[in-house]
DNA sequence: TGCGGATCCCTTTTT
DNA sequence: GGGATCCGCA
């Protein structure tokens, strides 16, 4: 990347910078005056209402690279993001402005940010530094545990599934509320079965404690308690971290907003950037009112509002524009942009899901030959099945695509065993991870493998224990392989990728054994091997895992940077966050698919859907497609569906044009 | 105690 | 179409 070499730059960047050409950033031409006002902004609280394609990541850039400038030391700029990927794209940019000095600026998500902070002061509240995080599927397996533990009395035959377990406890902690609450909110149809479920959440609880495992959830609870608790810790990181900027503040739940507030508390130097109207996370906790009350928990803050899009044409924003004006809470601003020109954004319905796949490979061809690059299009859908019609009409017509979101490429059951080999190693307690790869042994069921786990336990010397366990007398070949692989692991000090390598080596039979479409897991497990390259230490890799899995995925078989370029892109809404293309179609957007059935009955949910909504149609530049299949029968309401979404029935006649698409006519 | 087959359920978005 | 669960056989 292009590094401009340092220059002294004028300590005051208020009017001089144009005075100073080169490498000093002149901020005047380079920004509108509400971009400038909030990137110049000095000392102090400041929220930042960005409206879609207002240039907000622009704004953080050069908010960064101004900090930086006036000579602010970078790893003391603290920057959260939403992902990884975002705050690497904002510090790269910000080099290219400024210099390399960028680079060295402290960031991540809300969840590395806490997950860098545990390793060093976890021990301040009672818990280890040498905690693991447990993801989504290892939670529920825990949650699986626990729950089989209450399964032989009658009484529990019907309890909640472990996935509606985790959901009901994560939910509780997101939102600050209790289980009883969530339970009479949102699943009334457990409400006789409140003790018992109250009594395992206690119990996963403790577990993880035990155990020194950190969910998701846990990683926020404990940063917030550590803070909370400890005012030697909070500090000396807030006396550390003197500027704290937020991207994506919308999308913050109670738990991070307190972070923030106790974080910035003393010396006030907090700038959050968000727009209420693309809170899409409310599912996960997140409250879009953080953003509304941020004025209240930082008197004083300056509020500055980024109005001007420079992202779509005109018909398209006034589509969007009019998408969200129903929205019913809201700061009000209203987007202009002065690009003008452009065609009516259309809407589009087809026969059934094949009609509306054709169409749109049909437009994409179309596109193609108009000179639109392939990845500047993008496709977009509710869910992630949505795709599946399309992905198999692209294919059929040799055009490649890549897929963001919906994939758990770390989730799978084969990159989870060899995870778990990984993780007994690092976490020899690891409970979870032991019964998983020791059930892929043959012969050795639930029982055998408790009492190998105890014996592990019992000898207290860590994973080696492994040799001297397990059932006497009988010889069991498959036992003695695995053996034999955990003595090398244990005793070898070769880099991460040939320990990888090795497991994978003795996993290949029983692969081969358990899964008939064992050619296509193979190529992912080498991909994950290739991944081990970059690692040198097995507990920062199964953290990264766990943090910021990989998301995007070719047929369904996980897809590298590289491999990304040049080709279409599918994505669910919540992936596409963020992004823009040129050419956007946004698929099924049928009524009881976008919005899902399952926000029909609740108003704030059917809020959360039209924001949704409102993200989809704002990736859009030039051209804005949107389609839905007539005729399509669901089967969980046993209706027909037919209607446009509805957050589209509305629209003015001169705003879009309706089409209907017959592939025989 | 392990394992394979039959039958029931539900089917969103993600750190 | 995939998981959890149950049942019967080795």
């Amino acid at each position: 990347m292009p590094q401009r070499p340092v220059l002294p730059c004028s300590d005051d960047g208020s009017a001089t910078a144009a005075d100073h050409p080169g490498p000093c950033i002149d901020y005047h031409s380079e920004l509108n005056s509400a971009q400038l006002a909030a990137v110049t902004h000095g000392d102090g609280p400041l929220l930042v209402i960005a409206g879609a394609g207002s240039g907000k990541t622009r704004t953080l850039t050069y908010r960064v690279a101004r900090l930086v400038e006036d000579g602010t030391p970078p790893e003391t700029i603290l920057l959260l993001s939403f992902t990884r990927k975002a705050s690497h794209e904002m510090l790269r940019r910000a080099a290219g402005l400024l210099d390399h000095r960028c680079h060295r600026v402290s960031g991540g998500t809300f969840h590395s940010f806490a997950n860098s902070v545990l390793r060093r002061h976890a021990g301040a509240i009672g818990f280890s530094e040498g905690f693991s995080i447990i993801d989504r599927a290892d939670a529920e397996d825990l949650i699986g545990l626990i729950r089989k533990e209450f399964g032989t009395r009658a009484e529990s035959k019907k309890l909640p599934r472990k996935s509606t377990l985790a959901n009901i406890f994560s939910r509780s902690i997101n939102k600050e509320l209790s289980i009883e609450d969530i339970i009479y909110d949102d699943y009334a149809h457990f409400e006789h079965q409140l003790g018992i479920i109250e009594t395992i959440s206690k119990i996963y609880q403790q577990r993880k404690r035990e155990h020194f495992f950190c969910d998701y959830d846990d990683l926020l609870v404990y940063l917030h308690q550590l803070l909370s608790e400890n005012d030697a810790v909070r500090q000396s990181l807030s006396s550390f971290y003197r500027h704290i900027l937020v991207d994506e503040y919308q999308d913050t739940n109670l738990i991070q907003a307190e972070i923030i507030a106790l974080l910035a508390g003393e010396h006030r130097n907090v700038m959050v950037v968000g727009d209420d109207s693309q809170s899409i996370y409310a599912f996960r906790g997140a409250n879009f009112k953080n953003i509304i009350s941020f004025p209240e928990r930082f008197p004083g803050t300056r509020v500055i509002k980024l109005e001007e899009n420079y992202r779509s044409l005109q018909p398209i924003l006034d589509l969007t524009n009019s998408v969200i004006e129903e929205a019913s809470e809201k700061y009000s601003k209203k987007l202009f942009t002065r690009r003008g020109g452009g065609l009516l954004p259309k809407l589009v319905a087809s026969m059934g899901e094949n009609a509306q796949s054709r169409y749109v490979v049909e437009e994409i061809n179309r596109l193609l030959k108009q000179g639109v690059p392939l990845d500047d299009i993008a496709v977009l859908f509710r869910a992630s099945f949505h795709s599946f019609d399309l992905e198999l009409e692209l294919t059929r017509n040799a055009i490649p695509f890549v897929k963001f979101g919906g994939f758990r490429f770390a989730e799978s059951a084969h990159v989870k065993d060899i995870l778990a080999h990984l993780k007994v190693l690092c976490t020899p307690k690891d409970r979870i991870s032991w019964y998983r790869i020791l059930l892929l042994i043959s012969k050795i069921g639930p029982k055998t493998a408790k009492a190998i786990f105890e014996s592990i336990m019992t000898q207290g010397r860590g994973a080696i224990g492994i040799i001297d366990a397990g059932p006497k007398g009988k010889s069991n070949l498959e036992l003695l392989r695995f053996k034999n692989l955990i003595d090398d692991l244990v005793n070898s000090s070769s880099p991460l990728k040939e320990k990888g390598e090795r497991i994978l080596e003795y996993y290949l039979p029983i692969l081969k054994e358990r899964y008939d479409d064992h050619p296509k897991r193979l190529r992912d497990l080498q991909q994950l091997v290739t991944i081990m390259e970059r690692y040198d230490r097995p507990d920062t890799f199964l953290a990264d895992m766990a943090l910021e899995p990989p998301n995007a995925s070719i047929n369904g078989q996980l897809a590298t940077d590289r491999e990304n370029a040049g080709k279409l892109v599918l994505s669910t809404v919540h992936s596409a966050k963020g992004l823009e293309w040129h050419s956007v179609f946004v698929i099924w957007a049928l009524d009881g698919r976008f919005p899902s059935h399952h926000a029909m009955d609740k108003p704030e949910a059917l809020e959360e859907e039209r924001r949704l909504m409102y993200v989809a149609t704002t990736r859009a530049q030039e051209n804005l497609t949107i389609t839905y299949p007539t005729q399509v029968y669901d089967r969980i309401t046993q209706t027909v569906l037919y209607n446009p979404s509805r957050f589209l029935e509305r629209l003015a006649y001169d705003m879009v044009d309706k089409d209907y698409y017959n592939p025989h006519g």
